[in-house]
DNA sequence: TCTCACACCTTTGAAGTGG
DNA sequence: CCACTTCAAAGGTGTGAGA
């Protein structure tokens, strides 16, 4: 795998010019960096939170004195070359630490079009305290802040806090309002990093190749799109409740470009749009004030995960069994629901990893996309009448709301009375939607009843985006993902000015089926707008692993990193550390996990765990011959990872040392050993059976887990470890 | 703004049936 | 034994009253 960040210089002064590509690199999935936002890479890495392991050579790598190269291997379809045809491009690539190889310095030459790449030597942590402290969720920005000289602030793109505005520092964010856009297989995105925020595009294909040897393009659409921009017109509102609700429209994808051989592990996740909360006043969206301290996120894996691309294109992905609750106690359905705040505006995220092992995700590359139609306001009752009407007459769930069922006879019997009531308008409109007029007179109906207009401020937001100061590998992690759309947002830009008031008259005549003109919460006349505006549908964004902070909220339960002993994962919600939290976050871990529950038949453990009655609609039956999610991959070993079959208990080769520090070792972490974790038996009546059937395995995989545990419990200034160990792991502590 | 009980509905899988 | 049908249970909906 490949750390990648490049640099760009961007010539121009021009503040919208530097909007337009600042705004670009703040790719929200890389602001992954509070303990709100989910990270699998937290699992195995927390300890960076404190140490920068990053090579002192990289800050030499991104040196100005590095020769001005231009990204000739561009790739993207999107980009907008000539806007950057002087920059400087340079990749560091850091060898998977599984691989064991050390971290690589990758150089473009601007003659040749070449790219060389220099080994970076290992050196040993530093300890950051400061940097820590100032940002404890983004370790590796702290930790690049110091071998760049650039100190680190807390600038509110690095850490996607709930005092930091998400996608509103996302060109995503200004994206939301509604403008043409590509359409996901229109855009290519390379990795990007740039304590400048300048992307540089590279492709794809080439980072992958060099891995290990594995080719993909992958493109993912989402399925239904017309009906989610549908709902994104109106302002989409997704119901929260206590046990969970689903969402609807659902979160359906369309993969295709992805090796047939090599495993993907898919992912979503929901994370904040914005640092505000709405209220529904006058059938439209307004700010209501400050948003809430965001509840803790967890990372939504799809149970079939990992499987062959061939797997995965065969059928659309579907998260559907996501869950959205508002339900801060939330104990049992940590697997599958997410926990968001009502009245709060949330942007689902999907995301595709190349890995044959959920514990690999960390050190894998991530490519994240966006699809803006799916964002959403959570609520726990609809405010948007029209919102429930669309939910009604599309969710087959609800068809008892319809016309013909008797709930939508009731609610005729209401609309009566209502009718004395109120407005000849209001009733006007309702009734257009009851008795099914087409779309189009939907859309007019539109006209009269406003909802649209959600007033983002994104003035702050914008003003807060490009921190000069702002290290090169926070601004890499903060838009690793938005290179392509950075380039395609500079000229998205000039579009959006045009496009932007063809749409303010809520018209969707010029909504191309990529489009989501109408949005419903486009920003109210005025609001500044962003290059962003004009984005591809999905944002894609490819990226290192996600850093390390940020598995933990995802896979483990809310009261864990809301725990006084998990500082660094602490949320605004102080409570104390719930009993079997460490199990409950190895379960977590091992739900999703089919090799800890031996479901080697085609189905994950996951969908075991979280429902025996089976997944109904789960897309995929894995082949029983894929083979062990432990099988081992060598990044450098230039074999397809799913032909690879190693020794299953010495595949990592990333040393997890007590003192929490990572460095890249041949040695497995796990090899020799033979403890494994005491596990209730309450976790499975699969997992007895199964450590019969791979007992070696299961040690090792355990031993991973205890290992990443082990590694949060010892940190050093987190005060955890005793607290953690001695009340929940003392009994399989190994050290 | 949120929770809860409710009616209505779809989906699922077990059980039954017939070839 | 297989395919098909039937049926009950589980679970997903929005509603509306009440807190």
């Amino acid at each position: 795998m490949r750390y990648e960040i490049k640099e760009y210089i961007q010539e121009s002064e021009d503040p919208l010019h530097r909007f337009a590509n600042g705004m670009a690199s703040y790719q929200s999935f890389l602001q992954l960096s509070k303990p709100t936002d989910f990270s699998v890479s937290s699992l195995l890495t927390s300890r960076d939170n404190e140490q920068a392991t990053l090579p002192t050579t990289l800050n030499k790598a991104i040196s100005p004195t590095i020769p001005t190269a231009t990204t000739s291997n561009i790739d993207c379809e999107q980009q907008t070359t000539q806007q950057h045809t002087n920059n400087r491009s340079i990749a560091i690539s850091q060898s998977s630490p599984i691989a064991g190889h050390l971290p690589k310095v990758q150089i473009h030459s601007p003659s040749t079009d070449s790219t060389s790449e220099t080994v970076l030597p290992t050196v040993p942590p530093l300890p950051l305290p400061h940097l820590a402290r100032e940002s404890p969720y983004f370790p590796s920005a702290a930790a690049m802040s110091v071998l760049t000289g650039n100190p680190v602030t807390p600038h509110p793109s690095l850490y996607s806090g709930a005092l930091t505005a998400k996608f509103p520092h996302h060109p995503h964010a200004h994206n939301s309002m509604g403008h043409s856009f590509p359409m996901a297989d229109d855009v290519v995105l390379g990795s990007v990093a740039s304590h400048q925020l300048h992307p540089v595009i590279r492709p794809i294909r080439t980072l992958q190749s060099e891995e290990d040897g594995v080719v993909d393009d992958p493109k993912v659409t989402l399925e239904g799109k017309d009906l989610w921009t549908k709902f994104h017109k109106l302002g989409t509102e997704m119901v929260i409740t206590k046990s969970g609700r689903q969402m609807f429209p659902q979160m359906k994808f369309r993969v295709s470009g992805l090796d047939i051989k090599a495993k993907y592990i898919l992912l979503l996740d929901i994370v904040a749009a914005d640092d505000y909360r709405y209220k529904f006043h006058n059938s439209r969206w307004m700010v209501a004030g400050k948003a809430d301290p965001e509840m803790p996120k967890r990372m939504y894996i799809h149970p079939d995960s990992p499987t062959t691309g061939e797997q995965w294109m065969q059928k659309v992905v579907s998260f559907h069994k996501l869950k959205l609750t508002n339900n801060i106690s939330d104990k049992h359905g940590f697997v599958s629901t997410t926990i968001l705040n009502s009245m709060h505006k949330y942007q689902p995220r999907f995301h595709l990893v190349r890995a044959n092992d959920i514990l690999k995700l960390p050190y894998s590359t991530f490519r994240t996309y966006v699809f803006k139609e799916t964002e959403f306001i959570a609520v726990t009752a609809y405010q948007n009448e029209k919102i429930t009407q669309l939910k009604i007459d599309n969710n087959p769930f609800a068809k008892g709301f319809r016309d013909t069922g008797a709930g939508k006879r009731e609610k005729k019997q209401v609309l009566v009375s209502n009718r004395s009531l109120d407005g000849e308008k209001t009733n006007t409109h309702l009734g257009q939607i009851q008795f099914g007029l087409p779309e189009n007179q939907h859309d007019d109906d539109d006209k009269y009843l406003d909802v649209v207009g959600t007033q983002s401020p994104l003035k702050n937001s914008i003003q807060r985006m490009h921190l000069p100061q702002q290290s090169a590998l926070a601004a890499w992690f903060n838009h690793l993902a938005g290179s392509c759309e950075s380039s395609s947002n500079e000229n998205a830009y000039n579009e959006t000015l045009q496009v932007d008031d063809g749409d303010k008259d809520g018209s969707d005549s010029s909504c191309s089926e990529s489009n989501c003109g109408n949005s419903a919460f486009k920003p109210a006349p005025g609001s500044p707008k962003s290059s962003a505006s004009s984005y591809p549908s999905p944002n894609i964004s490819v990226g290192p692993p996600i850093q390390p902070p940020h598995l933990l909220p995802y896979l483990y339960p809310h009261g864990l990193y809301n725990s006084p002993h998990l500082p660094m994962l602490q949320n605004s919600t102080t409570s104390p550390m719930p009993q079997n939290l460490l199990f409950n976050a190895h379960l977590a871990l091992a739900s999703q996990h089919q090799v800890l529950f031996g479901n080697y038949s085609g189905h994950s453990s996951a969908y075991s765990l979280q429902n025996l009655k089976g997944n109904r609609f789960a897309p995929y039956n894995l082949p029983g011959s894929i083979g062990s999610a432990f099988d081992a991959v060598t990044p450098t070993s230039k074999i397809n990872n799913s032909n690879s079959i190693k020794n299953k208990n010495c595949d990592s080769d990333i040393n997890i040392h007590e003192d929490g520090s990572r460095s890249s070792s041949p040695l497995p972490i796990c090899a020799s050993s033979n403890t494994s974790p005491a596990r209730p038996n309450s976790i499975s009546p699969k997992s007895a059976s199964h450590e019969k059937f791979n007992e070696s395995s299961c040690s090792s995989e355990l031993k991973n887990i205890e290992n990443i545990v082990n590694c949060l419990e010892s940190h050093p200034s987190k005060s955890i470890s005793s607290k953690i160990s001695s009340t929940e792991y003392s009994h399989s502590e190994t050290h």
